[in-house]
RNA sequence: GGAGAGGUGCCAGAGUGGUCGAAUGGGGCGGUCUCGAAAACCGUUGAGCCUUCACGGGUUCCCAGGGUUCGAAUCCCUGUCUCUCCGCCA
């Protein structure tokens, strides 16, 4: 959602950052639109005040007991309002128009974020860890022996089709281990607060961080309306949708292991094997409610609370800063931090940490209080730290063995029972 | 699932269809008093939109959306949320 006083103030920059985006100028339309608006607005609050002004007396007359003054002034308010109901539904009208476009449009890049059309262009600000030297061919995940046992798409498809697993045994404690491990180092260390939210949501929730209504068919819905979120982004961002904060409250970091459901429309056929696009998933989420003034460093806080799961867990990785034509609908600069698959012989993408500004702010009408003074919008950062179902298979391909056992990362392993392998027949092994 | 009650300002809590953005109390902020503090007293204390260089003016908002009325926080309808009781249940 956009400030329409920005643009008003500002039309040229508002379109330069649109077609940053690839999009048409929309400035001169959306402020004609602003002005009829205005005009509607003004024109029924005059009439609103010419029927209040004799309204007031129609009041006065009533408690004089002047009755023939009442029915004149009654009849003169009266003949007011079809011309007032009219008058108020223009302005409403002209609203409405307004905010579907400006609910519509994109956020504007970050001017700090290269220009290009797709992900070929996004620019890799830095890569940390060496890929590991294999004396065999590595295999990816679902092919390594041990993993294999514990990684069952045959039942899963059984019970609700293609792109959904079945965990068992070792694998599910890993994954198991690495949702715990990964929140209880943003609890523990960085400072977040840990958080259980519904899965289930209203429109509301889905419109004020942007999944609606452009994304429709990215998500789930259920018959009573419910959406299920593709991300606790949504949940944990709405948990101060409509609130005034207070700026001592600031900033406010959650963070919460949730499920996330995605129809995955629109990606038939990408990669169908294995478990690294799931309709179904499991996601540590970082949600961060700052002022403006912070947000900015805030972004490269979080990137390095994602970026810190990835060192504790040896697993190299890179971190890119998408480009103009990479980023996301609601988002003003993002970082995608992808992870090293030697199965793949290549990175993929494992987190991706986002400053919307005020974007959803404006959605869901959040505000802060700055000292003494009037509520500015907040702005509002996410980030996945991690998605843990692609880094299991992160670990399973950095650590497999040629025997086709995976070892056990040292930080999982108060997890795992202080076992330190999988082995090959899907067991622990010390 | 059944039955009932209710949603008013930062909080508690009044509110007769008509000068109600809303009594009163508490809290917050400012001040008086005090060596300082407490107490007491005085004042102040919501948000959005339109308009204005500014001071200011106008308008909307008493859960949300409709409706009745010359006029709605107050009446009616729908939705929604909360609470109580019964039933069921992880």
């Amino acid at each position: 959602m956009h400030d329409i006083r920005a643009i008003r103030e500002n039309p040229e920059a508002f379109d330069a950052g649109l077609a940053r985006r690839g999009l048409a100028a929309q400035s001169s339309d959306i402020l004609k639109i602003d002005d009829a608006r205005r005009a509607a607005i003004h024109a029924a609050e005059t009439a609103l005040a010419e029927r209040n002004a004799a309204s007031k007396q129609v009041g006065a007359a009533k408690a004089k007991g002047d009755e023939a003054e009442f029915e004149r002034l009654r009849a003169l308010v009266g003949a007011k309002k079809t011309e007032i109901a009219e008058l108020e539904d223009q302005a409403k009208a002209e609203t409405h128009r307004l905010n579907d476009v400006l609910m519509s449009l994109p956020n504007l890049p970050a001017s700090d974020i290269p220009d290009g059309e797709d992900e070929d262009d996004n620019v890799e600000v830095r890569r940390i860890g060496s890929p590991r030297n294999f004396s065999f061919a590595p295999k990816e995940h679902y092919e390594v022996t041990a993993a294999a046992h514990g990684l069952d798409f045959e039942t899963a498809a059984k019970l609700s089709g293609s792109r959904f697993v079945v965990l068992r045994g070792a694998m599910n404690r890993l994954h198991r281990a690495l949702g715990q491990f990964m929140l209880n180092t943003h609890v523990d260390e960085n400072g977040f607060t840990e958080t259980w939210t519904p899965v289930l949501v209203r429109d509301e929730a889905m419109y004020g961080s942007g999944q609606l209504p452009k994304f429709a068919e990215d998500s789930y819905r259920t018959e009573n309306g419910w959406w299920l979120i593709p991300t606790a982004e949504v949940t944990l961002v709405n948990s101060v949708a409509g609130e005034i904060l207070d700026e001592g409250a600031l900033p406010i970091r959650l963070t919460a292991h949730s499920q996330c459901f995605r129809s995955e429309a629109g990606s038939a056929g990408r990669d169908t094997a294995g478990m690294l696009r799931q309709h179904q998933f499991e996601k540590v989420e970082m949600v961060a409610i700052t002022t403006p003034d912070q947000s900015a460093a805030e972004l490269e806080r979080m990137t390095k609370c994602a970026e810190g799961i990835l060192d504790a867990l040896k697993i190299p990785y890179r971190t890119v800063v998408l480009c103009t034509g990479d980023v996301g609908f609601g988002m003003r600069k993002t970082y995608d931090i992808e992870a090293w698959l030697p199965g793949q012989n290549s990175y993929r993408e494992i987190s991706s940490c986002s400053v919307a500004d005020d974007f959803q702010a404006r959605r869901m009408n959040t505000r802060y209080r700055p000292e003494g003074g009037k509520p500015e919008f907040v702005h509002t950062l996410n980030g996945s730290g991690l998605a843990v179902g692609r880094t299991l298979i992160a670990v399973i391909e950095n650590n497999q063995q040629e025997d086709g056992s995976i070892t056990i990362p040292e930080v999982l392993r108060p997890y795992m029972g202080g076992k330190s392998t999988v082995l090959p027949d899907g067991s622990l092994g010390d």
